[in-house]
DNA sequence: GCCCAGGGAATCG
DNA sequence: CGATTCCATGGG
């Protein structure tokens, strides 16, 4: 894979498992608009940025070399190999599918903040509605970025009450919302040096803030912390499990993580995000039959 | 109109 | 303890 640039334009050639539809679809963040077929806008690190995908062709605007370097090939995982996860996942014939299914998905690496905020609006609610309380948000409280209004930095949210969050029309998180920024601000919580954390110190701290429980957290720590080793479990992925692992039949959580953990290991969030969109696109088990 | 959403806290038995 | 109930809102 190599780079050129001119104009503020980048232009990434014979990127491999790479396919922006997948990697934004697949619902490990909120902060974007589809265009057209494989075109998107993306808001991410107080930045707009557009990228246009033909074939192995990924074209990104604007975006200088220093950006790029900088912010968007960490932020996208560029320097990981995919298709060796792939392999490895593929032992398993089911797995196999799921990865065949989407293998242009990459792992997007969010900041942790933001990812805490908008994880917290997630729950109990559908991705169409959270990406809209989020983009209200942000236009209330973010930075005009001319094209859209970036994510709302912490000293910038905190000027909200709980009753104007309420307002935005994000319902009984904004309680939640509110008593994350507090421990936030007052260092109650700190996710802005979690490196030295096992994941199960990150996990605690995490659950300190009201709103947050295993799900949530385990999203934010794959998607913004590096744990690849989580496996986040929401309706479809419970859903799909079961359908595919479980004959079919209710099975609770805490089983599905050991079993994640025992056949996955350290590349359970890979497979989580295979599984979710898989599951996502074909509606695989919405309805039970036993 | 009705079911449900990338859940979690509060309450109950 | 585990199980149930409630929470706001609007997409499909």
């Amino acid at each position: 894979m190599k780079y050129t640039e001119n104009d503020r334009t980048l232009i990434l050639e014979n990127t491999e498992n790479f396919n922006i539809e997948q990697i934004l679809e697949c619902g490990q963040c909120f902060r974007f608009e589809k265009l057209n077929n494989m075109h998107y806008k993306i808001i991410a690190f107080g930045k707009v940025l557009y990228i246009k995908q033909e074939g192995t062709t990924v074209i990104l605007y604007p975006c200088t070399a220093e950006e790029y370097e900088s912010i968007w090939r960490r932020y996208f995982d560029m320097d990981r190999n995919y298709g060796e996860i792939i392999e490895i996942l593929s032992a398993d014939p089911i797995m196999r599918t799921a990865c065949a299914y989407a293998d242009g998905i990459r792992l997007l690496d969010q900041q942790p903040y933001e990812c805490l905020i908008s994880f917290i609006i997630s729950q109990n609610n559908n991705i169409p509605r959270i990406k809209g309380i989020i983009s209200r948000m942000s236009e209330a409280y973010g930075t005009s970025l001319g094209e859209g209004y970036a994510f709302p930095t912490l000293s910038q949210l905190d000027k909200a009450t709980e009753e104007d969050l309420f307002y935005l029309r994000m319902g009984f998180r904004a309680k939640y919302i509110r008593d994350c920024l507090d421990k936030l601000v007052n260092k109650e919580v700190d996710i802005e040096k979690t490196d030295e954390l096992t994941t199960d110190e990150l996990l605690g701290e995490l659950l300190k803030i009201k709103g947050v429980g295993r799900k949530v957290a385990d999203c934010v720590m794959l998607f913004s912390m590096g744990r690849r080793e989580v496996f986040p479990t929401d309706v479809w992925v419970k859903r799909v499990m079961e359908y595919l692992y479980f004959d079919n039949s209710e099975t609770d959580i805490k089983t599905i993580h050991a079993f994640a953990k025992d056949k996955w290991g350290e590349y359970a969030g890979y497979a989580q995000q295979y599984l979710f969109y898989y599951a996502r696109t074909l509606k695989i088990g919405k309805e039970r039959t036993k």
